[in-house]
DNA sequence: CTGTTTGTTCAGTATTGACCGAACAAACAG
DNA sequence: CTGTTTGTTCGGTCAATACTGAACAAACAG
């Protein structure tokens, strides 16, 4: 093994850990970790297995996991019968996208708090308030900012 | 016990759950669902233990982390030998900070991996490079949408 | 100084969930 | 039809961790 590989697949390890920070698997950070620095970029079960030192069973639920989330895609090629997997395109705005939708249900969250609270105990509902208040901002904020994204990411390419 | 006493308990349960989804304890969930409805903001460790029906043991580790976190404070009063816990007044931007933070981990875990990747092959960067992208774009922008609630907050206080 | 209140720390337990290997299913080749 | 390749599903195992109870430490009251 080149000395390249072996450090790239330290980066590997690196994003896999990083990304069970967030509740992920292990395995599954290790994976789109190396589909995103791998050569192809298109790579199959058995190349993650070896690469990965994995079993089968963990590449197909945690493949299937990531497919679900938007950030890797299946792919297959004409007269080759195995599945290839990459990182999709748009990865990081569908992560992106996902972490939007979470202020939207911290935002429900507060609101079916404060549903709960008397409208005249003004004192006790102003704790929920500020965190609905926060959050409402930001449901109304972070879509301009990604839509400014997407256009600017248009125009550069 | 009140029939509001309890939805704000099922609540509180709710409350725990979804902050469960992002790798906080269940228990830090409850508590901080707790101290956000509950009637006077500051409560002891025995009138947690009581409502949320934990040890002592579990509210004395979990409180540590939330303070430890920003988004509960210990109080005192004058007189009062019992510590009080309360949730931080800025608890949600903190909250918010936090996730920022992690844009910026993300930048430098993309950089890193690029470092790893010979300048030439230029297909093979493009995947990193777009995660690195976004997350510098988020990077410098993020403050500017913090900074615009911090202001907007402070018009209407 | 003695006993009580308050809170922390630690060893043990129980639960969760990630992972593996094996059995299974499905598609294809000959 | 038969055997091989490819991928999924499922039961069992192991490790991580949240929680508990008990022992401990610290501060205070009498």
């Amino acid at each position: 093994m080149s000395n390249q590989d072996e450090q790239l697949l330290h980066y590997v390890e690196e994003f896999g850990l990083f990304f069970e920070q967030f509740g992920l698997a292990r395995t599954a950070g290790r994976m789109l970790g190396w589909l995103l620095v791998c050569d192809p970029p298109h790579q199959t079960m058995d190349e993650l297995m070896e690469v990965l030192q994995v079993s089968k069973s963990s590449i197909s639920t945690t493949s299937r996991m990531l497919i679900q989330s938007g950030l890797v895609n299946k792919v297959s090629f004409p007269g080759e019968r195995k599945d290839f997997y990459r990182v999709s395109d748009d990865a990081w705005v569908k992560a992106w996208l996902a972490r939007n939708h979470q202020t939207i249900a911290m935002r429900q969250l507060a609101d079916r708090g404060l549903a709960l609270l008397p409208e005249a105990e003004l004192d006790r509902r102003s704790r929920l308030e500020t965190m609905r208040d926060l959050y409402k901002f930001l449901e109304e904020e972070l879509p301009k900012l990604t839509e400014r994204w997407l256009e600017e990411r248009a125009k550069s390419a």
